[in-house]
DNA sequence: TTGTTTCGTGTCAAGTCCACAATTAATGTG
DNA sequence: CACATTAATTGTGGACTTGACACGAAACAA
């Protein structure tokens, strides 16, 4: 075995969550070259007895202490000089968190803050991380689309306006309410209503629902970006 | 970095073809230990040098010859235990070749050949490549969904009747000719009509078609299965 | 010529999509 | 307290898509 060549596998995370009606990401700024002083995604190398997903989980619970995120790989990054440092290939995963947003920073390196997507400069970013960015972006809009992932960017309990305002942030174009309502409710199994209401601030006040299909499960009756 | 834990990075390939009818992959036998002798996924470890992508074209070069596969990253596999001699991460990748089957065989290891996928007993995989392939079957099914991946099987020149058979071996499942057709022709710059026709075997000729979206470029109008 | 086979087009009922109108249920304002 | 305003739902109808199946076209074989 020792005659074949090694390298460090890395493990990074793109945390997405929605922060004053934009589409956020969590970004660290590094403490230690290279790239020092840059802005660079969550992550870590892999732990000798670690999973990848279980590598990916303890870099985001550092940086937020989030327990249970909906976590997903996103995938593998290896150019050979994407680190100056050593043969470095990077495993990227996507998160999404619920609004009432992660502890904003701090245990790690030099904190954690999310930032507005649209607002990233991407060549500023140390690694290649401004591509995985890219990458991460186009994924999570298109499983929108056939998965129940839109749920997790919000509480327990959440009414369907809350819900097309996930889709409008992450699409960035407005949607039909009504048509957007019977979509959602037409899939079998995504949400079911609890009964109560949310109390109203204007106009009548919305059902609330809970989502029963969660994560990256997927759906029976995809919302096709384009149409709903 | 030297205080950082190195693993090895293996880079295996799923290649898919079609053979007799049947959706068959590539594998090979491996020649030295661990499990020697077992069936497994054409693959070697990164060099210091290469791109992920570089290293996945280069295997499957060294079993078939082929030089411009259809080919894309799959997902990362890392379980610790996943290989008994060392931490080992693997990429898979995901190629699909054309009928004309490449060579069959035997430039390195013990040789390589086609296996149809529904014959290939998952637990007898080496490592965990019976998890890949079934992991690869289905990114190959919905693949076929929503981009031009399905003329990849086929050689430069065919006829609609052809690529239908490669949906209905992908999917198992038939398909209703004239509304193949329609959809196929329907969906904006796929394939074009080369004005010839193929010489008939039994019943009225083919019109040949030729691809000008291929690969895993997107199409405007899915093909959805379970309708078609 | 007639039958057989497969390719390709036509047809139509049923369903879906989507723009927009109507209804419902709350709040804020004179 | 009417009544405008806001926003959540529900209704509607025309355009389009889907899918089962019929039909015509173009070859070969007997």
């Amino acid at each position: 075995m020792s005659e074949y060549p090694v390298s460090y596998v890395a493990v990074d995370v793109v945390a997405f969550s929605i922060a004053d009606g934009d589409l956020a990401v969590l970004l660290v700024e590094r403490g230690v070259e290279p790239w020092r002083g840059s802005l660079a995604l969550p992550g870590g190398f892999l732990r000798p007895e670690e999973d990848l997903l279980a590598a990916a989980r303890r870099e985001l619970w550092e940086e937020t202490g989030v327990d249970e995120p909906v976590l997903e790989q996103l995938r593998s990054y290896g150019a050979p000089d994407r680190d100056p440092r050593a043969r470095t290939v990077s495993v990227a995963h996507l998160a999404v968190l619920p609004e009432p947003v992660a502890p904003l920073a701090g245990t790690d390196a030099a904190g954690a803050a999310w930032h507005p997507v649209g607002g990233v400069r991407r060549d500023a970013l140390a690694f290649d991380h401004g591509a995985v960015l890219d990458d991460a972006v186009e994924r999570l809009a298109s499983k929108l689309e056939y998965t129940a992932l839109g749920t997790a960017f919000l509480p327990e309990e959440f009414t369907l306006a809350e819900l097309r305002a996930v889709y409008e942030t992450v699409w960035d174009r407005p949607l039909d309410p009504g048509n957007f309502q019977r979509k959602v409710r037409g899939a079998a199994d995504w949400v079911v209503p609890t009964g109560e209401q949310r109390a109203a601030t204007r106009g009548r006040p919305a059902a609330l629902f809970r989502a029963r299909k969660t994560g990256t499960e997927p759906l029976d009756a995809p919302l096709v970006r384009g149409t709903v």
